[in-house]
DNA sequence: ACTGGTCGTTCAGTCGGCTC
DNA sequence: GAGCCGACTGAACGACCAGT
C-alpha cells in the first residue's frame, strides 16, 4: 500500500548538528538509509528521532507524521530528549503556553519570522512584559521588539500614518515627499557653501569660480538638488533605500562598509524619521578641507585650461563621493584624500578639437 | 500654497597651543 | 606628558522670508 503513496518529506539533522537536509521515502527504513548515507554512519545501531520531542520514527507512527517533520539522526549510544522548551503565559487565553527555545541559525530566522506579520498575542506579552520589568537590558529589548513590530512602514500618507507626521509642516502629505525634501535640504545648504566660499576666492579668479558655483546650481536645480537619493518611490540607481524605504550604512569613508550593519527605515515610524535626521551623508573627499579648496585653487590657476566643473559636481552634492553613514560610522577625522589631479581641468584635446571644429566654415 | 534661499543654532568630534 | 581650552570642521534642523 505504502508503495502507491507519495514519499514522506523531512528535515533531517545529525545530533548537535546545524545543517539540515531535506530528505524523502515511503518508508522508516528507507529514510534511515538514506539518512545514514548523507551522514556517512553505519545503518546498523542507527535511528530516527523526532526532533521536536525525541520520539522515535517507527514504522507505525510514518504516515502519521507531519510533512517536513524535523527528524534527527542518532547512531549508536546517542540520545535526543526533543528540543527544549520553556513555557509563557498567553495574554489572550490567560493560560500557559509552550515554545521551543531558540536553537541555530534556522530557528533564529523562524524566530526572526515573527516580526514580519506580528500576532497581536505578540504584541500584547511584550506590552504586558515591559510594563513589569524593572531589569535595563530586558527594558531595551523589550521596548525595541515593540518599536519594530508598531513600526507602520506600508503606510504612506498622513491619513494613513497620522503620527509619523506629528511635528511637521502640514504642506507635507506622504512621507517620500518629505524625505525628497530632507535629502533636498542636505544637498541644498553643501550648495550654499561652496557658493559662499567665492568671497575668499581672489578678485581674478572669482568670476571663473562663480561661473562653475553657477553651472553646478543648474545641474542641480535640474536634479531637484538630488532629493531622489531618500526618496523609496524613486527607481532603482536613484535612490540610496530599498523601495520599501530601508537604508543600511555604508560604512567609514575609510571602509567598504559597515561592519555593525546598521540600518535604519524613516518611513516605518516617527521616531525612526527622527533618528534618521541623526544619519549623515558624509563626502569621503571632503568637502570644506580638499573639494572646495581644490575649485578655487584650479580657476585661480586655469593655465588656458578649462575646469572639469562636472567634476567637483560629482565630488560635492552626488553619491559618486557621498557615503549615507550611521553617526557612529561618522568619522569626522581627516580623510587625507585628494581630488583626482586629472580630473580638474578638461582634456585639452577635447578643447582643441571643439575650436578646430568650431573654426570650420 | 509651494518652493527655495538665508540665517542662527546645536551637536559631536578633531586639532593645536598653552599651562602645569 | 597630561589635561584644558578655544578654534575649527562637518552635518543637520527649524524659523523666517521672498518669489511664483
Amino acid at each position: 500500500m505504502s508503495g502507491s503513496r507519495k514519499p514522506k518529506t523531512f528535515k533531517l539533522r545529525a545530533l548537535h548538528s546545524q545543517q539540515k537536509f531535506g530528505i524523502a521515502g515511503r518508508s522508516c527504513q528507507e529514510v534511515l538509509r538514506k539518512g545514514c548515507q548523507r551522514f556517512q554512519v553505519p545503518v546498523p545501531g542507527s535511528r530516527l528521532c523526532l526532533w521536536e520531542d525525541g520520539a522515535e520514527l517507527t514504522a507505525d507512527c510514518f504516515w502519521s507524521v507531519p510533512d517536513n517533520a524535523e527528524l534527527v539522526l542518532l547512531t549508536e549510544g546517542q540520545a535526543w530528549q526533543g528540543c527544549e522548551w520553556r513555557a509563557w503565559r498567553c495574554p489572550r487565553t490567560d493560560g500557559f503556553c509552550l515554545s521551543p527555545l531558540v536553537a541555530d541559525v534556522s530557528d533564529i530566522s523562524r524566530f526572526l519570522s515573527v516580526f514580519h506579520r506580528p500576532h497581536v498575542g505578540v504584541i500584547q506579552a511584550a506590552r504586558q512584559l515591559l510594563a513589569d520589568e524593572q531589569a535595563p537590558l530586558r527594558q531595551k529589548l523589550l521596548a525595541d521588539l515593540l518599536h519594530t513590530v508598531s513600526e507602520n512602514i506600508v503606510a504612506e500618507t498622513r491619513a494613513e500614518d497620522p503620527p509619523w507626521f506629528e511635528g511637521l509642516e502640514a504642506r507635507f502629505r506622504n512621507k517620500s515627499a518629505y524625505l525628497r525634501f530632507s535629502c533636498a535640504s542636505r544637498i541644498r545648504t553643501y550648495l550654499r557653501e561652496v557658493s559662499s566660499h567665492a568671497s575668499a576666492v581672489g578678485a581674478q579668479a572669482r568670476e571663473e569660480y562663480t561661473r562653475a558655483v553657477d553651472a553646478m546650481a543648474q545641474k542641480l536645480r535640474a536634479a531637484q538638488y538630488n532629493g531622489s537619493y531618500f526618496d523609496r518611490s524613486t527607481k532603482a540607481g536613484g535612490r540610496l533605500c530599498t523601495p520599501e524605504g530601508w537604508f543600511s550604512c555604508q560604512g567609514p569613508f575609510d571602509m567598504a562598509d559597515c561592519a555593525s550593519r546598521h540600518s535604519i527605515n524613516p518611513y516605518g515610524s516617527r521616531e525612526s524619521r527622527v533618528l534618521f535626521s541623526t544619519w549623515n551623508l558624509d563626502h569621503i573627499i571632503e568637502k570644506k578641507r580638499t573639494v572646495i579648496p581644490a575649485l578655487a585653487e584650479a580657476v585661480g590657476e586655469p593655465a588656458g585650461r578649462q575646469v572639469d566643473w562636472e567634476y567637483f559636481y560629482s565630488l560635492l552634492f552626488t553619491r559618486d563621493n557621498l557615503k549615507l553613514v550611521h553617526v557612529a560610522c561618522h568619522k569626522k577625522t581627516t580623510h587625507r584624500l585628494r581630488c583626482d589631479p586629472r580630473r580638474i581641468y578638461r582634456p585639452q584635446a577635447k578643447l582643441t578639437r571643439r575650436k578646430a571644429v568650431r573654426k570650420r566654415p
